[in-house]
DNA sequence: GTCTATACACGGATAGAC
DNA sequence: GTCTATCCGTGTATAGAC
């Protein structure tokens, strides 16, 4: 098998590992063995599995980041801030098994931690200055007081729901819902703080995809 | 050393060293090494390390549990329920190594998992028992979709509030910070589906806490 | 690039003296 | 009850042939 296959393979298989049984309970001769190859061939591939991790953790990053940030002209419009909304569960739902041993990988490699902490910024930047800018259009409305509030709580939503879902069902990840929930959860969580039409809008979105799931 | 003494040492040195470097982290000889004794004496109180992550987690539900319940003649008053989710957070917070890693300790020990989940369930149930009262005494109003939204939002923070406050302000435990910002976050969350005059005073207990910590 | 065999380290756990 | 010494299993990682 060509290089590059074999070491895509060899992630492929260690994310699908990672997510199901956690990644401190995945040996390097599970995934081997669950790869087809021998343990010596994907020491060939990675020196450590920290790598193996790392890479991984690379690529997640990589697909979330240009998720994140708002430019002053995105659309705020509800259906574009669902989709973007989406499509961050969605790749968060894919290394989620990131997000389910936060604090042990943070304990365990420093580069990690680092771009996590990152990560949690920006990501609370963004929401700051969505949030700025739809006060400004007056979209919504809320004291600074609630503003914090609500940043940290969708933060906290942001960062444990997958987990959260994950310890109930297991399975909603794979057909979407855990992810549909999520972002319903997240709008419904900013209509008492938005002005009509938008409060309406948002609502009405929140439950047609909310109703699709039953 | 008597009996007792030794075994709870032991104890008390886990705890300590869970908390802070996370469970998985903390091997028996360091266990044995902070409390100066011999990784032998260790292993003649505990016949094994989960033994004793098992008999902290039993003092974890004790502590917990009978503040948990809510039974009909509780009293309703903001100050009651401060008082009694203060000493929620505040065991929490004792036994935060638990929370900590959450799913991977699920994963290793059933009857760990077993525990957890109905304690999840229980804190459910009575957050439903207490928002119910609250609406049949006209002191919150809320939809049902609301009612269950707040409700899980809840359940979220209660869960996860920890880890979450623990990555940026691991300080926080020790002084007392993180329990009240966890309590006033939980408060200001009902805020909005709370009638005058309780609304205002909800408000007014948790920014006189929140006053008290700048 | 891939294999088999094996070294090495570490953490959990035991044996047996005191 | 407590100690020292040591075993043993497991998981990471390497050596060397093919």
């Amino acid at each position: 098998m060509a290089r590059r296959d074999t070491r895509e393979l060899i992630l492929q298989t260690s994310l699908r590992l990672f997510n199901h049984l956690g990644e401190p309970n995945v040996t390097t001769n599970l995934i081997a063995d669950e790869a087809e190859i021998s343990p010596g061939n994907l020491y060939y591939h990675f020196r450590q599995k920290q790598d193996i991790v790392e890479n991984l953790f690379s690529r997640f990053a990589e697909s979330l980041l240009p998720l994140i940030d708002i430019s002053p002209d995105s659309p705020f419009d509800a259906e574009s801030l669902w989709f973007r909304m989406h499509m961050v569960f969605e790749v968060k739902g894919q290394y989620r098994f990131i997000y389910r041993n936060l604090s042990d990988l943070e304990n365990r490699m420093p580069n990690v931690d680092k771009a996590l902490k990152a990560i949690l910024l920006r990501e609370k930047t963004a929401i700051t200055a969505l949030f700025y800018a739809l006060s400004s259009r007056e979209v919504m409305r809320a004291r600074d007081m609630e503003l914090s509030l609500l940043t940290d709580q969708l933060m906290i939503t942001l960062t444990y729901w997958i987990p959260f879902a994950d310890l109930f069902d297991p399975q909603g990840f794979k057909d979407g819902t855990a992810q549909v929930k999520a972002i319903a959860r997240i709008f419904l969580l900013t209509l008492p703080y938005l002005n009509e039409p938008w409060r309406g809008e948002a609502e009405g979105l929140a439950q047609a995809y909310l109703g699709n799931l039953a």
